[in-house]
DNA sequence: GAGCCGTGGCC
DNA sequence: TGGCCAAGGCT
């Protein structure tokens, strides 16, 4: 039995490898086997695709060629790098990360399970696929392409969003996988993934491993994987406010450190409660957060935006600027149209902002 | 464990 | 059109 398991898996290591060595696509990040490299794509392309992240990958790289050059830049330089990519805690994991390489391994990226393990943002997926593509090391690099093929090469009926199941994959993983090309192996698995073994319709008839799927054999390869359905995202009503002062300076402001897009900027906004109006609100709430007077003008337009949990129904106020107080917020800032540029903005407020400073010129 | 955390593309 | 998905991790 024990030999059986050891030809099989044997034959298909060389079926995957010849595959993907055959049909690898060319990407920035297989150009070396540079481990800040390697790093940055992996956290990259966490929930985000191939094609998204390439251009991505360049600027930042251009920017921050190097884990020192990370590690010294101001965070809002990388956050503004990160624009548009989402997930943003990412990018600042990334860069505490980095900070720690720097300080504590010399700037070396550690080459163990458990040391990097420890860095922030780096979780089981990530630090197999550092171990064993810029190290080549056996470890196994369970995403979401390879608990697909899995499930599907053992016709597993396992729900993929339990976390039981990801390990278990990861022990299927250890045994099959080439200790003589762990890198090739675990790409060849999310290539495969991503080019033939597709959720929605698969590509069995030119698969390389179709020999080893029972999915395949029992022809239940559309039923597979298992995935737990996700929640609908929550409404939440927002008004925000678009206001010039008498130099032409818009006021943004700073968001918390910690949440939903954490530390990025936008435009004064509240989220709507109880009976009062839309302009008594934002009025109200202009006074008591950013000390200013205000006369709440038309409302400009509406912007939906669909996050992963939530969805936001964001109406725009034009506002002037009536009298600013003594105090001030130390997270708001009044920037030209300029400047603004230097600062990273969701793209919930970039529509904000193109609208607004359209209509301006 | 389950909810939080973005965005763009696809059918 | 909208629900689903994509090289997950954190709390």
């Amino acid at each position: 039995m024990q030999l059986e398991k050891q030809i099989s898996a044997k034959q298909f290591q060389l079926d995957l490898l010849t595959w993907f060595y055959g049909n690898k696509r060319d990407l920035p990040w297989r150009k070396d086997q540079d481990p800040y490299k390697i790093w940055v794509s992996e956290i990259m392309l966490q929930q985000t695709r191939v094609e998204t992240v390439i251009p991505f990958f360049h600027r930042f790289l251009d920017k921050f060629p190097t884990i020192e050059a990370l590690a010294y830049a101001d965070e809002g330089d990388v956050l503004k790098a990160w624009e548009g990519l989402g997930y943003y805690s990412r990018a600042r994991n990334l860069q505490a990360a980095v900070r720690e390489v720097q300080e504590q391994y010399q700037g070396i990226v550690p080459d163990t399970k458990e040391e990097i393990s420890k860095l922030k943002g780096v979780g089981p997926y990530t630090s197999g696929a550092i171990l064993s593509i810029a190290y080549g090391k056996p470890e196994p690099a369970v995403d979401g392409n390879v608990m697909r093929v899995i499930s599907r090469i053992t016709a597993s009926y396992d729900d993929i969003s339990k976390q039981k199941t990801r390990v278990n994959i990861e022990k299927i993983i250890s045994e099959l996988i080439s200790v003589e090309d762990p890198s090739a192996f675990n790409q060849g698995l999310m290539e495969l993934g991503a080019l033939i073994c597709t959720p929605t319709s698969p590509s069995c008839n030119v698969c390389p491993v179709q020999a080893h799927c029972a999915a395949f054999e029992q022809n239940v390869q559309l039923e597979l994987p298992v995935k737990a359905k996700k929640k609908q995202p929550k409404e939440k009503k927002l008004v925000c406010a678009f206001i010039r002062n008498e130099l032409g300076q818009v006021l943004i402001h700073q968001r918390m450190e910690t949440g939903l897009l954490a530390n990025l900027w936008e435009f004064p906004n509240i989220e709507l409660s109880g009976e009062a109006s839309l302009s008594d609100q934002l009025h109200l709430f202009l006074k008591m957060e950013y000390f200013i007077e205000t006369s709440i003008g038309d409302e400009i337009f509406h912007v939906e935006h669909v996050f992963s949990h939530l969805k936001w129904d964001v109406t725009i106020f034009e506002v002037e600027l009536l009298s600013v107080g003594e105090s001030q917020n130390e997270r708001a800032r009044w920037v030209t149209e300029g400047d603004i540029k230097a600062y990273a903005f969701p793209v919930s407020h970039q529509k904000i902002m193109k609208h607004c400073l359209l209509k301006g010129e």
